[in-house]
DNA sequence: CGATTTTGACCAGCGC
DNA sequence: GCGCTGGTCAAAATCG
């Protein structure tokens, strides 16, 4: 799941359905450490939150970590949603109950999350109190009301002025205590919580002469500043993936504040922001993990994924906030 | 007082 | 061309 967003921010708009589907492929393989074995999750416990003495034992730590459950999509069905038009995605997607992942006190029912014309769409269901958060800064740039719909729409913009990622957030008509959220364009807070730096990494994150077709990296200017290119960000990710394959340590999620301190660099998560701090700070890129405790009582930073702000108000109309505001 | 939200106006795309 | 709709802007209001 962090891994299938992660990689699918890092192709946002230029992987072709074949990697899509390789993706899926890799996700759906029961040898992928981010796939919970189907058998080991009771299928009844879809769809809610569970607190961590009763939550399923995962084939990953990570997913541990993130409570995430995976009792659904097959592969058809992904690839389906994958190659569908947006109109017939959302039918897949209401018709299909497929991921579940419950953290701080909402879940998320991923019912497909799929990529149409640079898309991302989520599903997530309103739970407990109904606060949801992903822990990162959005502004409100907006809010219409859509035609035939009782839920007005919600616009943000990420806060972080070199990412240009924007989300809609919409209620859905079916489900009330559902809320439809739109990521668009290259926003990566939402993988690089879970992305933990370690010593493999910065061994692996070789440059290499290669360019990507981006349309919308992060920053550009940026860039032409770091010494990393967006190959190394590859690099990275695929270190990433093959340490969390072979990884048997715990490995968690929000990287410590302090970190991102040390290396000056902007904690909102971007990976611009990530590689040069593996890069620089190898020695810091061990003994990250943290313990579920700590996770979940009190997130490092306001960009840590999914934190929950108990400041943040909780309206039926404006649902944005309850998700967005971030203190 | 700066940051954030609210909300009506404005604009662009699309179908008729 | 016109109207509808969704997306964005920006000034005012509100919040912390």
């Amino acid at each position: 799941m962090e891994e299938y967003l992660l990689r699918a921010a890092t192709n946002w708009s230029y992987g072709s359905e074949e990697d899509d589907a390789e993706l899926v492929r890799e996700l759906l393989d029961n040898e992928s450490p981010f796939f919970m074995l189907p058998d080991i999750v009771d299928s009844s416990q879809n769809e809610r939150s569970f607190s961590s003495a009763e939550q399923p034992t995962p084939v990953n730590p990570l997913v541990s970590k993130a409570n995430v459950l995976y009792s659904g999509p097959t592969i058809g069905d992904i690839e389906t949603a994958l190659s569908f038009t947006n109109h017939h995605q959302q039918q897949h997607n209401d018709e299909s109950s497929d991921m579940s992942i419950s953290r701080n006190g909402f879940s998320i029912l991923e019912k497909g999350s799929s990529k149409v014309d640079n898309k991302y769409t989520l599903k997530i269901k309103s739970c407990g109190d109904g606060m949801s958060d992903d822990g990162y800064k959005w502004r409100k740039y907006g809010q219409k009301s859509i035609k035939n719909s009782p839920n007005p729409r919600s616009y943000y913009r990420c806060t972080n002025p070199r990412c240009s990622a924007k989300k809609q957030v919409e209620r859905s008509r079916e489900d009330p205590e559902t809320l439809i959220i739109t990521y668009e364009g290259l926003h990566l807070h939402f993988a690089y919580s879970h992305f933990i730096p370690t010593k493999s990494h910065t061994n692996i994150a070789a440059p290499a002469a290669t360019t990507t077709n981006n349309p919308h990296p992060p920053s550009k200017k940026s860039k032409t500043n770091s010494s990393v290119s967006q190959v190394e960000e590859d690099q990275v990710l695929k270190a990433q993936h093959l340490m969390d394959l072979t990884n048997s340590d715990p490995v968690y999620i929000s990287p410590p504040e302090d970190i991102f301190q040390q290396s000056g660099i902007c904690s909102q998560g971007l990976l611009e922001d990530m590689v040069p701090l593996m890069i620089r700070n190898p020695s810091n890129n061990t003994n990250t993990s943290y313990s579920n405790s700590s996770y979940s009582s009190s997130s490092p930073s306001s960009c840590s994924s999914f934190s929950w702000s108990p400041n943040s108000s909780y309206y039926d109309f404006d649902i944005g906030s309850a998700i967005s505001r971030t203190t």
